[in-house]
DNA sequence: ATGAAAGCCGAGCGAAGGCTCAGGTTTCCA
DNA sequence: TGGAAACCTGAGCCTTCGCTCGGCTTTCAT
């Protein structure tokens, strides 16, 4: 295996076992085999190579959404949002390094920047989903409800990652159903044939926003 | 004012500034009017400044929760979301420095804690006022449903926070419909008088998953 | 006025760890 | 086999803070 790969390696696995800020360069080429100095041969920093990782995965996770998102353009929304949704939870599991590295939980600097430009990369590809099969809705519009969701999936990825095992699967499954319950608010069919018009935001159109959660009258409680 | 006082409220500013790793408590304490020495009178050291801070944050929040919720038992769900967001977001707009310091964009250790005693508290309280309006969703599903709920507030407020200014009160919009839309989706009123009585998890009633958000047929694109 | 107790100060100690570079080792051609 | 170029090594340099502590200043009772 290529030196390189090998320090990556064993960076993405120091780093998912004691954490970023924990993790020296020391340690890491100790267990790559190898010593500090040829690591920073290949690594002008300790940054880089936690970007070079970022880098990696969100290459993978592209290519995971494209070939979910690109290769189906006829499957139904709920279907199609599961399916992203458990593939993206199935990446999350078999690399659990990923999560934090990718999703901010250490200190800012270059990192936080990796974290971004998966995000940047993702909500482009919901955007493009969503031109295809809603072109009703404004496109200023649409790039919002790319984002909304974007960091839905992210954030209760997270969550579902922080969660007991055993409830992990119950959490990925509310993701799903937040995505679609947000889409059916946000952007719903319009009601006629083309009504809705307004620019980023209609003021308050989308929901009805009827009572609807609101207790059945019978079961209200006494309260006061 | 109290030097202890002080001294928070300038680390308040210093964190909120250039954040809380960058932050020395030299430069604190000289900033607050006084010196290393005597911030370490009153703060056993640096990491208690930070959770001093967060405990402010999470029993303002928490009272701001307090006042909103249990006050108004009678209050339309949707009403009661915009409501609870809306001052959410009021409040991370007048303290900027509490949105990385309970939200994690920081290293882990007891700051980790802090954030996550918030979220708790959140959720416990999100709960509450899901008990009392939806008697008939088994306790479980509540509590996964206010954790789920909790966390997408979390996430989006952070969007939000990090969005262009024009742009922020269209997000926190979002986040109402989001909340909405999910409530909708989980844990839609039973379509006959009584009918979910699963689990934890409802394997897959909630969502009736028609081919919601799905384009009309005339709309779809020629992509081979 | 005086002494001492209480409060305050900030120079600098010590630990941590990212990174360097002088020297050692290996490779490989002649 | 000689030798030199390329490659590898890791002890330790150097910087950055968090935090301490010996001494200075203020307060106040006598």
């Amino acid at each position: 295996m290529e030196r390189f790969e090998r320090i990556l390696d064993t960076a993405e696995r120091v780093f998912s076992e004691i954490g970023y800020e924990s993790a020296t360069t020391n340690l890491i080429a100790i267990q790559a085999g190898t010593s500090v100095g040829s690591l920073y041969e290949f690594f002008p920093n300790k940054a880089a190579l936690a970007v070079a990782l970022a880098e990696r995965y969100t290459n993978r996770i592209g290519s995971l959404y494209d070939t979910l998102i690109v290769d189906e353009p006829n499957l139904a929304g709920p279907d199609l949002v599961s399916r992203v949704v458990e593939a993206l939870d199935q990446f999350y599991r078999e690399h659990p390094g990923a999560v934090p590295l990718l999703n901010g939980r250490l200190t800012s600097d270059e990192l936080a920047g990796a974290g971004a430009a998966l995000q940047r990369a993702l909500v482009r590809r919901i955007e493009a989903v969503l031109s295809g099969r809603r072109s009703d809705v404004p496109g200023p519009r649409r790039q919002l409800v790319s984002q909304v969701i974007a960091e839905m999936t992210r954030s209760l990825l997270v969550l579902a990652d922080e969660v007991p095992l055993h409830q992990r699967q119950a959490v990925v499954r509310e993701i799903e159903y937040a995505i679609i319950g947000y889409l059916n608010m946000s952007i719903a069919e319009p009601p006629d044939h083309q009504a809705i018009t307004a620019q980023t935001a209609p003021t308050r159109s989308p929901g009805p926003a009827k009572s609807l959660t609101k207790p059945s009258p019978r079961s209200r409680r006494a309260t006061t």
